[in-house]
DNA sequence: CAAAGCCTTGCAATGGAATTGCATTGTTTT
DNA sequence: AAAACAATGCAATTCCATTGCAAGGCTTTG
């Protein structure tokens, strides 16, 4: 699917900004921080690139976990997000050796059990240790 | 069991900051920020507080989780944790009313598949949504 | 007991990232 | 074409984590 379909789907613009991001994002194999994105989109504005990134999120398109050192790091969602809903629960995982936080789609968070009166959202989950390149 | 021999057994000297910083933990039933921390002990410093939940964290006295907001929070840990190994790996409850963040010691994280040569050494866990008391 | 050394504390300063305000530009609606 | 709305760019701010360094305390050792 092209980038300006996926946009729309989400209900966002298709401006020039967010297809090269998205198209940026597609290639990624690991999740990226906003610094990390404003290295590679030398031309582009710090705040523009932050607000795309929550714009993305809020829309479904992305989502976020922030990695041992604090930074949030973004990534594609997999699943069928959208406004309302991350769906995509999966496993993350960042590697204390390389320093990156990859997504692990196909490694789905277990169903969990939670106490009584507890109402679940979102789940978040991230596994440190040492990625297989890194071995 | 006391704040000194609890100190002890985690190879910390108990310091009167320290001895404080402890009793005030084992008292709370959320986890709490260093700005948490900071307001209650209006008399001391803050690079002190953040020293002493850094030497607690490092010598498995406390475990540390990253909420929504992306703002470091600290509990007490339940197992036995050391200088070397977390073992509380138990689920941690965002609420998004109340902002309070909460350990579910009771409810452990099941185990996780990963993939081939990915080597686990840390999980951590945060369920975001709506806690009982705010329901 | 005294001297040396190490750990802890307090204060000041820095660093880094997230976030906001506002003016400008671009796009959509009427 | 005008009005309304959304996105962008720049500057500034805020918030939190982190470090450097000097001073104070405790521990160790002669």
């Amino acid at each position: 699917m092209k980038a300006q379909d996926i946009l729309a789907r989400h209900k966002l613009q298709p401006t020039a900004m967010r297809m090269l991001v998205l198209s940026y994002l597609q290639k990624q194999e690991k999740a990226i921080s906003l610094s990390g994105l404003y290295d590679d989109f030398e031309n582009a504005d710090r705040t523009t690139l932050y607000r795309t990134l929550k714009s993305f999120e809020e829309n479904g398109l992305v989502h976020s976990i922030t990695d041992k050192k604090g930074t949030v790091q973004y990534a594609l969602c997999h699943a069928d997000c959208d406004v309302h809903e991350h769906n995509d629960a999966h496993i993350h995982f960042y590697c204390t050796s390389c320093e990156n936080t990859y997504c692990l789609p196909k490694f789905n968070i277990p169903s969990l059990e939670l106490p009584k009166n507890f109402q679940k959202s979102e789940v978040k989950l991230l596994v440190e240790g040492v990625c297989d390149q890194c071995q």
